[in-house]
DNA sequence: TGACGCAACATTGAATACAATATACAAAAA
DNA sequence: TTTTTGTATATTGTATTCAATGTTGCGTCA
């Protein structure tokens, strides 16, 4: 029989935090002090820093010994690695998924694609971006590499408040779904190349 | 002027507890006991506790709720997995390497990879191996993408103590040094390219 | 008027105390 | 004898308390 999860408090506060930030209610440079947030959540200051180093261990908030943490506020050059690292990582998740995906699972990402198109047509920004996600983490996902789905799922989770703002300008999204493109052609193309 | 880095307890707690594992004085498997650990390292709960979170995010520790933390125990596959990103991560970083490291830089790892020859002639395993991770280590400091340093030192610390011990039998001391020619020879390829 | 120093306050770091949960073992019932 | 259940103990989760450090603002002196 399925076991019940637990979720012990210090998981649930950091991934509340983790929305917050993502969703730029926290926005770069808020200080969080840890007496504010403890009244604000209704929890006590241990399971909160627990959550903290939780947020420092993944880079999303910085820490200064003795002067709290702030949420991390990245500057162009920053962005520019972690957009590179991740375009790595989804490169060679997909490199790998050509290798071990299902053909159903390639199916599915044929129908994500096909979906997405329709939005992006309608000019539907939020359907558009919610399949472009999970066409990147099906990918990902089907490469089987867990620790290589750890990663992305960091990463992007890091990157989610940066990519939804720029999505919203227009340039950003004509050059994404250029992008997208790009990488789905290769993806076909190396489909092919295995099935041969 | 360099500012003085502080080292909170929890920090110092972490890496010791770090290299225990690595060194494998806390073998996969190993309970955490929160008092035990405690009186050991003569600090009390609260920063041992932080430390052990900073551990679990780093997926050197695992926690089941209630029933403390154990040293990870990586299957066959898992580690191959890791084994597989490590790789992707330094081919990765090979390459930006190329576009960016200076032709010091480069120099620097040609005169690593000549010390390393020079310790495999003569059978010297440690030199061997401490030179080929500065030359990994380097390659990867030269991608300039602070983002892909901190992955691949953190994935890296993971696989110390597999590496380490996978290093002294045979079999993987001759694996490992083709595998390491032919990523050197990929370098050095694509350096030419890059001159062109 | 400006700079320095001191003191009061705010905030984080660490330790301890208390509560919740799991485990082990023994006693009782089938 | 075996199974079950209750209780004692150990361990983790959470809250609270105390200590160390940083910051701010005012007052004094040059």
């Amino acid at each position: 029989m399925e076991p019940i999860h637990r979720q012990p408090l210090a998981l649930q506060v950091a991934s509340r935090i983790r929305d917050l930030i993502a969703t730029d209610q926290f926005p770069p440079g808020t200080p969080l002090k840890e007496v504010n947030l403890c009244k604000q959540l209704s929890v006590s200051r241990t399971p909160l820093r627990e959550a903290l180093k939780q947020l420092i261990a993944e880079g999303l908030v910085e820490q200064i010994p003795y002067r709290g943490v702030v949420v991390c506020n990245p500057d162009q050059a920053s962005i520019e690695q972690m957009l590179e690292l991740l375009g790595a990582l989804e490169g060679f998740a997909g490199e790998m998924a050509c290798l071990r995906a299902t053909p159903e699972e390639i199916d599915a990402i044929r129908v994500l694609t096909q979906q997405m198109h329709e939005t992006y047509e309608k000019d539907e920004r939020l359907s558009y971006y919610k399949i472009n996600q999970s066409i990147h983490r099906s990918i990902v996902e089907f490469s089987k590499n867990e620790e290589l789905i750890r990663s992305h799922e960091k990463l992007n989770s890091r990157l989610y408040r940066i990519r939804f703002l720029s999505n919203r300008r227009t340039d950003r999204w004509h050059t994404a779904i250029e992008e997208h493109d790009a990488i789905l052609r290769n993806l076909e193309q190396r489909e092919g190349l295995k099935l041969n």
